[in-house]
RNA sequence: GGAGGGGUACCAAAGUGGCCAACUGGGGCGGACUGUAAAUCCGUUGCGCAAGCUUCGUAGGUUCGAAUCCUACCCCCUCCA
């Protein structure tokens, strides 16, 4: 064999090699055998793939079930190709998708920017920034003329959008559906065009978007991308998938004290999941764990203050993890006080305990905190409060506590 | 454009002149049990200490009294064109 038969070897064997890994994980790779033509010719060549993430700009806020998404992308970084991050500002300028009776309010060119920075600083705590490129889709769809438009429109028939699992059920159930939105999908899938885009990577929700974005490529006479799509995870009440609006998630800028809960609170069913597609934890780890679950010579809440720790630890570092884990077992394993309490300052010689909760933001109004009370869910200085009429006189140290995890202290002025 | 159905609290869904701050289920919150898991059980879920006040698509009207009746408007759905 000749030095330029071995080289081809070579690189069928890398190619092969990347393949595995990216796949690793994926509920779809569309299709497997494009994604290795494409990663063989990116090493003839020497030239990166493009791999494409969408984002929507109104949810600044990136949770731990996206960086199942950002995970992937990174292995992609990882091996030399590039990544191309879409900021949704064009879509999100648009307003209301869901068809409620409020219209979405629009973003405004700052606030997209803003959210912009947040992003950038979250998700970078996935990716390199190196091999990152940061675009904002307006810049291409804002000045699309409407003959343009119609040729996007005409690539697809409305029963072939419906089919689109949220429209579908949108429709079933009588929920509006406006001309406008059937063109998210098309919007979606015209970025892959502008960028030229060689992959693109979603949650299995995305799958009929990113199936779009190669009909639309096809169009323009473009080799089609390939489609990766990922699990979703399930939120904390695990049912729902993680989402902000659902205030099911786990952000990756949640305080540690907050992840640690949070993670602690999770349904053990999906421990496992959370364990292999967001701890952070190596394969084998992982796979020990499992296996001592299944064999029950692991206590479901050893492992999952494992999958915690790990999950802190990625986010912000050992030594808030340790801090965080301490706490959480001083707290609620142990139900003594947290080592740091939030102080409120007041004045008043002799307060009504109701209004001081609602003043100290512990109960939304009055009534509500003497729910809490008449509930039992109230304690001063640990003592269960009975009486909702309750007054005092406040000392600088008093521990206020409502249900098991809201505390404060008050701090007496003067 | 024509005909019909419908908009009730966080969601779903009862209620068709006073007994409705509004049945019930889900969700949320609090409590018990526990591992801040699940399951289960109990309480609670507009504001107000209370008298009472504001809520049933929006705006008016009838009535001693309206979520319920009338008028106009807005929105959604179905069938036909």
């Amino acid at each position: 064999m000749g030095e330029r038969g071995r080289k081809v070897l070579d690189l069928e064997k890398e190619a092969l090699r990347q393949l595995d890994i990216l796949s690793h994980g994926a509920v779809d790779v569309i299709p497997k055998e494009e994604l290795l033509e494409k990663l063989k010719r990116s090493l003839e060549t020497k030239t990166p793939l493009r791999v494409k993430l969408g984002l929507d700009p109104t949810a600044p806020d990136i949770h731990i079930g996206h960086t199942v998404v950002l995970n992937k992308l990174r292995q992609f970084q990882d091996l030399g190709h590039h990544v191309q991050l879409v900021i949704g500002d064009f879509t999100g300028r648009i307003g209301d998708p869901t068809g409620k009776s409020e219209t979405r309010k629009q973003l405004t060119e700052e606030q997209v920017q803003e959210n912009a920075a947040t992003y950038r600083a979250q998700v970078f705590k996935v990716l390199d920034e190196e091999r990152t490129m940061l675009h904002f889709n307006a810049t291409w769809l804002s000045s699309l003329q409407f003959a343009e438009v119609l040729r996007l429109g005409a690539t697809v028939t409305v029963a072939r959008m419906l089919e689109r699992d949220d429209f579908k059920k949108r429709f079933s159930e009588n929920v509006a559906i406006s001309i406008h939105e059937l063109f998210y999908p098309l919007m979606q899938a015209y970025d892959s065009v502008a960028l030229e885009t060689d992959v693109e990577l979603g949650g299995t929700d995305q799958t009929f978007n990113l199936l779009m974005g190669r009909t639309l490529q096809k169009e323009y006479g473009m080799s089609p991308q390939v489609v990766i799509t990922m699990p979703l995870i399930e939120g904390l009440d695990g049912v729902q998938k993680m989402s902000k609006s659902l205030g099911n998630y786990i952000g990756v800028d949640d305080e540690p004290k907050d992840m640690y809960g949070k993670a602690m609170s999770i349904p053990d069913e999906l421990m496992v999941k959370y364990l292999t597609l967001v701890s952070g934890l190596r394969k084998d780890e992982v796979e020990a764990l499992e296996a001592g679950l299944v064999g029950g010579t692991v206590h479901p809440r050893d492992a999952k203050m494992k999958l915690a720790h790990a999950l802190v630890t990625r986010f912000h570092g050992r030594t808030a993890a340790e801090l965080a884990q301490e706490a959480f077992v001083r707290v609620f394993q142990k139900r003594s006080l947290p080592d740091e309490i939030e102080s409120f300052a007041l004045e008043a010689e002799r307060v009504a305990l109701v209004p001081l909760l609602v003043r100290a933001g512990m109960a939304p109004s009055n009534s509500e905190a003497r729910r809490l009370i008449a509930g039992g869910g109230v304690k001063m200085d640990g003592e269960t409060v009975n009486d909702a009429a309750l007054e005092f006189e406040p000392r600088t140290g008093m521990v206020l506590q409502v249900g098991k995890r809201r505390f404060i202290k008050l701090d007496v002025q003067g």
